[in-house]
DNA sequence: CATATGTCCTGAGAGC
DNA sequence: TGCTCTCAGGACATAT
């Protein structure tokens, strides 16, 4: 589930490494079937072993690590893997890890299920891989006008546009929900069906939350996966409003049971109260 | 081009 | 108790 506020966490939780040179790069050997590792290890480690962190960046849902000859190591979390820099919820899943001068602390690539992705780029595949035609822009930088010009046309229910991460990079399932909630707009709404303020809203509440859950370091969900650098949960789980909470009371009108429905197979939560087609 | 669907993976939980 | 089954949803390949 690592969305954008997880992953911009998991940035922040290893910026100190920025400045520092690669000593050791390596794949861990694990009982687990192993992760995509690209190109392969041997190669990565002849790339970046002596190369010093540039900057510690973020694009959509990954962590990007930019070297001084402007490669970029990549961690892709998807759906159960961390950064860390200090005791593995569970040594076995340790999948990749990095060594750095100065004595910064080594930092693990975790993941329990192993969706994740580890990969290097080159300045031109990583341009090209990540280009506007590729991913959308950040969702921290979205605005009503470029929401109406991106899906306006659309005739997607608006929960599921969110999702397309060539559209809007760094929504996921969770936010998706909690956005509409609070911008009060039906997740089954077609797209070109939103008018000019709704888009307007739906932007401003899009990075009012995604700030607010970064500010709480993102969400542990109940499975407890998600932690942060520090092996720490997050705490933006205790401000949820509807995402997997179906059947509890509406915090906003105090008096309809959130409704869970299933959109492109995947759960969505919202308040028929609040959230009118309309 | 836009949109929909199948695939990967592990562990938790349900049902028997 | 222990087996089998279903489900969770990131990104991407493939199909329409």
């Amino acid at each position: 589930m690592p969305e954008l506020p997880e992953v911009e966490t998991m940035r922040r939780g290893i910026l100190a490494i920025e400045g520092a040179t690669i000593t050791a790069a390596e794949k861990v050997r694990c009982r687990c079937k192993p992760i995509s590792i690209k190109p392969n290890p041997a190669t990565i480690r002849r790339r970046v072993v002596g190369k010093q962190v540039q900057q510690v960046g973020r694009i959509g849902k990954r962590v990007v690590i930019q070297l001084e000859n402007d490669d970029r190591l990549l961690f892709e979390p998807r759906m159960t893997g961390l950064v860390l820099v200090t005791d593995p919820p569970s040594p076995e899943h340790v999948r990749f890890r990095l060594e750095f001068s100065r004595g910064e602390k080594e930092v693990l690539y975790w993941d329990r299920r192993g969706l994740g992705m580890v990969y290097l780029l080159n300045d031109q595949q990583y341009q090209q891989r990540f280009g506007l035609r590729n991913l959308g822009p950040d969702a921290l930088e979205v605005t009503g006008p470029m929401l109406k010009e991106i899906f306006g046309k659309s005739s997607r229910p608006i929960k599921v546009a969110l999702l397309d991460q060539k559209k809007v990079a760094g929504i996921g399932n969770l936010y998706a929900s909690e956005i509409l909630h609070v911008a009060a707009i039906h997740p089954a709404k077609r797209c070109d069906k939103i008018t000019k303020n709704q888009w307007h809203l739906i932007a401003q509440t899009t990075i009012d939350i995604l700030q607010t859950a970064i500010a709480h370091e993102g969400s542990t969900l109940s499975d407890g996966t998600y932690r942060n650098a520090l092996n720490d949960p997050g705490g933006y789980q205790n401000m949820h409003r509807v995402y997997d909470k179906q059947g509890e009371i509406c915090p906003i009108c105090m008096d309809t049971p959130i409704t869970r429905i299933v959109q492109a197979q995947r759960s969505t939560f919202f308040c028929k109260t609040c959230q009118k087609r309309s």
